[in-house]
DNA sequence: TCTGTAACTTAACACCGTTAAGTAAAATAT
DNA sequence: ATATTTTACTTAACGGTGTTAAGTTACAGA
């Protein structure tokens, strides 16, 4: 069984180096700029041998959207210590666009390319591992909010409708930043607009509980 | 000079047939299925001639971007004579979403696809004609909130900056759903997730000025 | 009538994602 | 130990893409 279990090993083991590969190309240049055969290419395979491991480029870019959610529970992580779920619906909504400025290309790939949801589409993988790590994101969010809910701030809203347009509100920040239509309209002296706009949507959530403003 | 001006004329003529046909392609298959051979195609012409009217296919797709605002000031301009400009404010924002549902090809090419802000690049085009309707758009955002400010609303905000944010949170809601990414998440049974959001964040503007809510 | 230019096309380059068919080596069966 | 099957991979090709260099044709002006 050595032998086999080796063989597998090593299978495994080329699946997660060409995940690898796009991954860094990816990084490096953007998705639009990678292909296939550049992939093959730097890990000295014929771009035919990617589709024994994938089932086309979707299926990669797929597994990449996976790998993005993991990161983004590593920044939520942190915040599962702030007590009042108030503070920490805000400190989620900083981790988030954080996440999103730092790691641009992994935010497009999660939620702009119309690729990885192609994927999604093709095969109904909904109901696999990797969304775990996207329910757990999401779920974080419903949660804080729930409990905000449980300590009277939000009165009457639903907690899941309301933690959409929370994700939607930053969202919107990020995908602008990250698209390029911010350079286009900020003639405003805002350096940092994307930053600035967050801590704008924070002070929403303040105002609208007559929380003084900082 | 009458059979020069015919020719320039006829040189218009075409060039606005591309354009045309372009944006017909465009709404017919989207954006990443439209290619220069395919208008070339459609409107009987080698591809090549599609060069001589056009540096690139950015700059096809730069010029249908620019018809698209005028498309959205006429979403707007039906809510120019809104006296409060804080109903004003709520009315652009469903006007917004209202537009980029009916548009989606359109509103994928304002504000998500990255080619029309790669043409703007190349050579600085932020000067042109075109984006006179891009400023007037936001510049009617901006003023709304300029005169809701001046009414005692958003006391010590910037306006500019709320402008950016308010545009950043009804775009959050129209990039997730144009990109499909409501579908994932939306195991609640709301039907029109885009429009609900939308009315949560008018809901959200209300509450920061305890105005009862509907 | 000759010449130059404007408008357009043909052919090609260098890519792309993807698939059918082939090969060579290793594992398994006889 | 030999024959057969399976595994892992490659070669070659298909039909597409954006883009450009070079060639053609028709017509305006001299």
């Amino acid at each position: 069984m050595t032998i086999s279990t080796r063989k597998e090993r090593q299978k495994e083991e080329l699946k997660a180096k060409i995940l690898q590969t796009a991954k860094a190309l990816f990084m490096e240049r953007g998705y639009e700029e990678t292909s296939i055969r550049n992939i093959a290419e730097r890990i000295e395979y014929s771009p035919t041998t990617i589709y024994l491991y994938f089932k086309d480029k979707d299926d990669i870019f797929y597994a990449l959207h996976g790998e993005g959610f993991v990161l983004l529970n590593q920044y939520f992580r942190a915040l599962g210590h702030v007590e009042d779920p108030f503070e920490r619906l805000k400190a989620i909504s900083k981790a988030y666009v954080t996440f999103a400025l730092e790691n641009g290309e992994f935010y497009d790939l999660m939620f702009i390319i119309r690729s990885p949801m192609n994927a999604l589409e093709k095969e109904k993988k909904k109901e696999e591992l990797n969304w775990e790590e996207g329910d757990r994101a999401f779920g974080f969010l419903v949660n804080t909010i729930e409990e905000c809910i449980a300590k009277g701030y939000f009165k009457g809203m639903n907690a899941e409708v309301l933690a959409f347009t929370t994700w939607s509100m930053v969202h919107g920040i990020c995908s602008l930043e990250i698209r390029n239509r911010c350079s286009v309209v900020s003639e405003m002296n805002q350096p940092n607009l994307a930053m600035t706009a967050c801590d704008m949507i924070n002070e929403i959530l303040n105002r609208m509980h007559n929380i003084s403003p900082s």
